[in-house]
DNA sequence: TCTATGCTTAGACCGCCGGTCCAACCATCG
DNA sequence: CGATGGTTGGACCGGCGGTCTAAGCATAGA
């Protein structure tokens, strides 16, 4: 996180390094990202930019914390679930809201793009390390909501479950990254109903696992 | 892949570099792994070096290639399938015999695990594309076998679904990976199972959307 | 109003990075 | 023997992330 002094810096300036910063980030990922670039295109010198953060990875943590909160606020939790029915329609509501934000904030989905496959490493130590973790008990949390209604599956550890199902989702993302130019709007929105039904064929119990035992 | 000069150059001084490069990919990644660094392990010249090699991004998808062949050459193929439960029967042998393969050569693993992620870019080219390439044909070719007799779903397309599937196999490895030392081979036993389970449950038909039809 | 104090800034500087370049080396061959 | 051309060493380049310090500047006390 940035020095505390940064909150006293005169917020035009805090808004050009923070957005000279998401697009650098956006645009290049952390480690092809350049500092000095990031530096020179805020306007600001580069002893004031370590006056305010630790280094690169401080700021970019910064970033993506700053995003990450938006998107938290901007697509909000599960509705109420009674069944699991409800549950997976709630989920279902979730995913199209977390769809729309980000395909009309395409630098958002390609920070959240960048943070997983676990790059952003600097000095040792994981900038993002606190991010990720609260994005994972994120989706455990919801995944026991599932569980408390029998609509997800409990025959294996919670937080192997959460990993697997993000990392069929991000894959999954990817997949309609790339071909997200020739993909009408249609077909975006069947396929985008198919991945969550890979999710529920992951995620849901079968006959042999239970809803309810552990 | 590199210059063909590289065939000829002294059959050790080839060892010399290729298994520096190795070990210093497997260790810090692509991106923050010192071309240096490795020019100085192998006690070769720069020059000679970038007479053999095109760039950085070439040397590393000449360890990656010569490492995925020997996996692929060690793991082998899919035996012969006859119904649904011989062809998961089947997947399971082999990823039995990729775990093992793995679990013994660690800094394989590490590669591998790098390679994922789609993290290694340079110049803008991406160096590991055609291998990646390579990889997705092969999940798809077998998908496409679990197809043919019933077991696998054939409601959404074949590329997706392997990629998703993918992103599983490496969230799940990952999750492994942390977890390595607190253990035991009969809880790695176990979960590996549910894994595939998982996998199961993933690409598996279910009642609503058939075996056969498009 | 003058000066001392301490937060803030500019930018020269550092070691290392991946990559380029070319003079020297040396085996072969006429 | 000298010419040729594949091979090598290593100085050198611009850019990287990061450090450091002298100067700038607002404020407060006298």
């Amino acid at each position: 996180m940035p020095l505390a002094r940064f909150e006293k810096l005169d917020p035009e300036r805090q808004r050009a390094l923070l957005d000279a910063a998401t697009a650098e980030f956006a645009e290049n990922a952390f480690e092809r990202a350049s500092y000095n670039r990031i530096i020179e295109t805020a306007g600001v010198s580069k002893g004031a930019v370590y006056y305010y953060f630790e280094d690169k990875a401080d700021l970019y943590a910064t970033v993506v914390r700053r995003v990450v909160d938006e998107l938290a606020t901007r697509v909000g939790d599960l509705g109420p679930v009674a069944n699991p029915d409800t549950f997976w329609d709630e989920v279902a509501a979730l995913a199209r809201r977390t769809l729309e934000f980000l395909i009309g904030e395409p630098h958002i989905a390609a920070l959240a793009r960048d943070i997983y496959g676990g790059a952003a490493r600097s000095n040792g130590r994981d900038p993002l390390g606190e991010l990720v973790e609260r994005a994972n008990t994120w989706v455990e949390r919801t995944l026991a909501v599932g569980q408390g209604i029998g609509a997800v599956r409990t025959d294996l550890p919670l937080d192997l479950l959460a990993r697997a199902l993000t990392g069929l989702l991000v894959a999954s993302d990817r997949w309609f990254v790339e071909r997200f130019e020739h993909l009408d709007p249609g077909e975006l929105e069947a396929l985008s109903w198919k991945v969550l039904e890979l999710c529920r064929s992951l995620a849901a119990p079968t006959e042999s696992n239970g809803g309810q035992k552990a």
